[in-house]
DNA sequence: CATCTAAATAGAAATGATTTTCAATTGGAG
DNA sequence: CTCCAATTGAAAATCATTTCTATTTAGATG
């Protein structure tokens, strides 16, 4: 994705452009697989002399608030964080061994609101579809 | 669910029936929403004059394992259980306000198979749908 | 019933990811 | 340039969960 498509999503959502955001979108970009807050603050840390853990923290939260940056929970129930080029509501394929992320194009979405809304008359919040396993790659070795 | 039944599906994953681990599947066969380990040990702290909070973690986990129980992954991201007379694989609709937690029948499995293993060529280990939201109940008030 | 062993437990301590707090700094609108 | 809400760093707190180890116990066996 192009910086100048982050700046204007990020002045959309009302959060401001800062080194550090725009390093952290930086790092997130670059990488192939999901990261962890801590590996993200440890590559950042070269190019900062000042950069708190806690400001990794948030900052990922916000991208995810704004819809910029997916959120993964491992099965292991740390955050990861995955800059997915895809905007369209989808959900993903991880793998536990290399971090790699596949989209999973199949959304549950609709059979969900049917079944909760017209059957049981609750209202949908949220919901996680994710599914952990293997890359093909991983496979082989 | 029959307390013999219990008996037999512990006494098949090997788990001995103590009368902690039964106590805890009596508490969590009565309660009508999702409980976390700290609100299990509390009820069980009139039971017992000794039980540690560690011996409900594990004794939880290992109920997962065995299939008895199933464990809640709350938006909060605590973990909570809840004692499920369905035993076909399944999924829930869980209310974050009161706890109710609601079958969904609907099952991703094959959808996601398809995709995963056919296109990726990847390997499912596991996969979570969860649907977060409001009870019809909790919506009213 | 007595014996025996792997499984289970208590209690205390450690863990460690995540969050909070708050004073100082800064982006960017006007 | 000014100004203020947003952002940040540093340190500390939180707090759910796990680990450790000595002790106890379920239940298989004879
Ligand atoms: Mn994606
Ligand atoms: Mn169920
Ligand atoms: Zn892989
Ligand atoms: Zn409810």
């Amino acid at each position: 994705m192009a910086q100048s498509s982050y700046l204007n999503e990020l002045k959309s959502k009302k959060l401001k452009a800062t080194p550090k955001r725009l390093a952290i979108l930086r790092v997130l970009s670059a990488a192939s697989v999901y990261l962890g807050p801590q590996e993200i603050w440890e590559q950042l840390k070269k190019d900062f002399k000042k950069l708190g853990l806690p400001t990794v923290y948030r900052n990922l939260e916000e991208l995810v608030d704004a819809g910029l940056v997916s959120r993964i929970i491992h099965p292991n129930r740390r955050l990861y964080y995955f800059l997915c080029e895809n905007r369209l509501q989808h959900h993903h394929f991880i793998c536990v061994q290399c971090g790699k992320v596949q989209d999973i194009s199949f959304c549950a979405e609709a059979q969900l609101l049917q079944e909760v809304d017209q059957i049981y008359g609750g209202k949908i919040l949220s919901h996680t579809l994710q599914v952990n396993g293997l890359c093909r790659c991983c496979l082989k070795h």
